[in-house]
DNA sequence: TATTGTTATACTCTATAACTATA
DNA sequence: TATAGTTATAGAGTATAACAATA
């Protein structure tokens, strides 16, 4: 435990410094993340859920759970892919109310051709030591394990 | 300097783990950031440039290079805040083509409970030692000294 | 009846191009 | 003529509600 840390109420300097810094990283992030995906003619939207479905195949409704939005959008974006010959709506065979979204061969090279170009967090990495990475990589899970995670449980 | 850092065309595992971990983090801003507003009945637009009225007000042009979109985007979003009270235009006195945008007082009192319904990011840190933070806030610097800060050189 | 995916609708954000009023 | 802000337009993402097919 932190000696006189952040009490909920009035942070101090350096908390509300790194609050800052967390800020502009993210910025950053998302900045090279909607670049990259406009570098493939993709949308933020259609790269995530493309990125998605290279990891596996999902019906609409999971994808809406993990994009976090409503089934309703998943359709226009599938759709927009789908002309595109990026993606391709399957049938279930155990269900046939569902219909399980993937990517395709031409859907699969373009999001690798996408993530090859998210240099950002990646490349500003090279100017840390291996300690210094090693650091990194332990502040930010005990960032990530406060709370919130609980509602990722059910999937 | 690293030992056998990620070169740029083979990250190690620790660097591909770490840029997880940054991914994630960006994510739960993000969730967090939206959530917020919507608190606020807020859209993530308005939000970010409600926060920016609040540090100083600006004209149209450069509140649209802030938030990196085109200007004509910006009109609108100013708009819906100022039929809601809670942002304003003023004539600027020096250029009558000028309009400078400003936070009302209920637009700073609503940014200021935004402000503080925004934790995380802030209350991930307090499960942090004071030396971690300083660590985080040296190894966030060192991240964000890479190239890509020379465009925001013109204002 | 409940669930899956879709459609219809409405709002916001986004970029582009054309317009206006200044400079 | 160049610039600041706006309008007009069109595409995309988003949520809500209603719907068809299936369970």
């Amino acid at each position: 435990m932190a000696a006189t840390p952040s009490s909920p109420g009035r942070p101090d300097d350096l908390t509300l410094e790194v609050v800052g810094l967390i800020g502009s990283v993210v910025a950053r992030y998302h900045e090279e993340y909607e670049e990259a995906a406009a570098g493939h003619d993709l949308t933020g939207a259609q790269a995530r859920l493309l990125s998605l479905l290279c990891l596996e195949p999902l019906p609409m409704r999971k994808l809406a759970h993990r994009l976090k939005c409503e089934p309703s959008n998943v359709t226009g974006i599938v759709d927009r892919l789908e002309s595109r010959g990026l993606a391709e709506r399957r049938p279930d065979p155990a269900d046939r109310r569902v219909k399980v979204a993937a990517a395709t061969r031409e859907g699969r090279r373009v999001a690798r051709g996408l993530r090859e170009s998210l240099r950002f967090a990646r490349e500003p990495l090279a100017a840390l030591t291996d300690e210094e990475r090693r650091s990194l990589r332990d502040i930010l899970r005990t960032m990530l394990d406060t709370e919130g995670t609980a509602a990722e449980g059910r999937e």
